[in-house]
DNA sequence: CATATGCATTTTATAGATAATAAACTAAAC
DNA sequence: GTTTAGTTTATTATCTATAAAATGCATATG
């Protein structure tokens, strides 16, 4: 059966966003809220009931007002909100990345399944997505080999990033000055300013910001394959930055300057000055990568 | 519920097995037996009472012997002998290249189980592994999307072609004598020779052999990312050949003469030989491919 | 005692079912 | 007559169930 998460995140926004209206005031109409939400009106339609039932909106149809938009309104919980297929996501990156599983290993759906609790359909869906990361292998019939987060998974990841990267910030430096990217560089060189001023209490930030960054770079190449492959960096390095905390606030604030740096080189519309930066921080984020996986390999095994 | 399909393979299998003994000769173990049918032993044992029933093998346990191999022997039709999810991708393949689905069409689950005549849960699967091939693309809750089998797709795939094979050609070129690469280059090459002698007649044999020759050429990198990629060529050209037949044998050939001089340019040493021969064939694959896509891009639409 | 077979157990591949959600259609209200 | 709400229909996400196939263990045989 389909779990109802998407209701209960919309509900979550709802109250979000009704909080910006106080008593009184009309509610906004279905397909506005479903619009700003991301959900079906279907969907809407019944955020607005359940509303209704906890008091916090009143009336129907077109007269529809806020009740009590303030206070402490109940919100659904967080894990009620995050699809199966998202869970299992986290969860196997989990247990792949902080369960010292060994290379070779053979991953069980029914195993995982059980862990996860979850039926196994979902295991497999998830395990058929994720095998374009180059962790995993089918074994027809047999189940699934996990590869291992080895040195080689990061110099191979690292060895296509580079072509990659660079072949994107080659195009970069080229754009005529009317490419809308250039504005949007501009956005998150603002952004990386910001950053590294906050840097003491919003180090963790820089995930994500460096997911954006370099996604924006390797816009450039408009090619599906490069996009798409940056998934699997962003995936690794998601995970990564998430429970690798060691030194995590130095290692950020470096990988800020280096991205300054960066910016500044492709913005100067100079190919050698870009390349050269480019290929520092490159060369750093490889480093750290490494250090993780070198890591992993040297654990004793569990079983 | 799961199919016979391996099952009915094996069984075929090992009537072609049996067929090179004769009458009164030892079935050999079983365990022997499942390494040659890779299959289980579970599986061969099947077969073994299978072939019991149908008179081709008498006795049980260690004295069994071989009855009949020979003659009009019954074989399970080809059909029943390939798993649903291999036939799924099969009628896929057709659905999207020769059905002139038009770019922007929403895929529906419901549809093409119904269509197929499997379970939603198979095509969901095949969609879920299908993804990484570029052409689909995911909106959550809401089906997935054809990107359509355009002249872009073409380009943006040849331009990672590209890249991935002169990196892998380059170092294919800069291997050690003793690298057992260098002597399945020359037996491929033999291949070669062999294939464009009989061209007449088996020039539809050429799209495995181009597979394996680029695989052979993209092995040198050592970079999963880089060989699981060359899965996405194989399947598009795999399909293109099969339902492309227009000049078929004259572009194989010219094809093979291609793969003849890049080969040659490789066992020179020669790097700045090679690049030019590689370059030479990748254009002639890309403008074949172009060709049909821009095909599928001029057809009239459907609806 | 090393192999081979026989048997029990576990796991995968696939079908089938259903609540949640989206999409499409219809009717009301401003 | 355009926007909005109400209702019906179609589709997706997810679970459960089960035959086929693989794996593991015990026993027999040369």
């Amino acid at each position: 059966m389909k779990t109802d998460t998407v209701f209960k995140r919309a509900y979550n926004d709802a109250l979000d966003l009704l909080s910006k209206l106080s008593r009184g005031e009309p509610v906004p109409p279905e397909g506005e809220l479903s619009h700003q939400l991301g959900v079906s009106r279907t969907t809407v339609r019944k955020v607005l009931i359940e509303l209704d039932q906890r008091g916090v909106v009143q009336g129907d149809g077109r007269k529809r007002t806020v009740r009590k938009s303030k206070g402490a309104l109940q919100r659904f919980p967080k894990i009620e909100t995050v699809a199966m297929a998202d869970e299992v996501e986290r969860r196997f990156m989990e247990w792949m990345l902080r369960g010292n599983v060994r290379p070779g290993t053979v991953i069980n759906e029914l195993e995982l399944a059980r862990l996860f609790k979850v039926a196994t359909t979902g295991i497999r869906e998830f395990l058929n997505r994720f095998q374009r990361f180059g962790l995993i292998e089918k074994r027809p019939n047999a189940g699934w080999m996990f590869k291992g987060f080895t040195n080689e998974f990061a110099l191979e990841l690292f060895e296509i990033r580079e072509m990659f990267e660079f072949r994107s910030a080659r195009v970069f430096v080229a754009l005529p000055n009317r490419s809308p990217l250039w504005s949007q560089l501009d956005l998150i060189r603002i952004e990386h300013v910001q950053l590294l001023k906050d840097i003491g209490t919003r180090y963790h930030d820089f995930s994500d910001l460096d997911r954006r960054f370099h996604l924006l770079i390797n816009s450039a190449s408009t090619n599906r394959f490069i996009t798409d492959f940056y998934d699997i960096i962003s995936m690794v390095f998601h995970y990564h930055y998430q429970w690798n905390k060691q030194d995590e606030r130095q290692r950020n604030e470096a990988a800020i300057r280096e991205h300054m740096s960066y910016i500044d080189a492709l913005k100067s519309r100079n190919w050698a000055r870009t390349e050269s930066t480019c290929a520092a921080h490159l060369a750093s984020a490889k480093a750290t990568l490494l250090r993780s996986t070198m890591q992993w390999d040297s654990f004793p095994s569990k079983a």
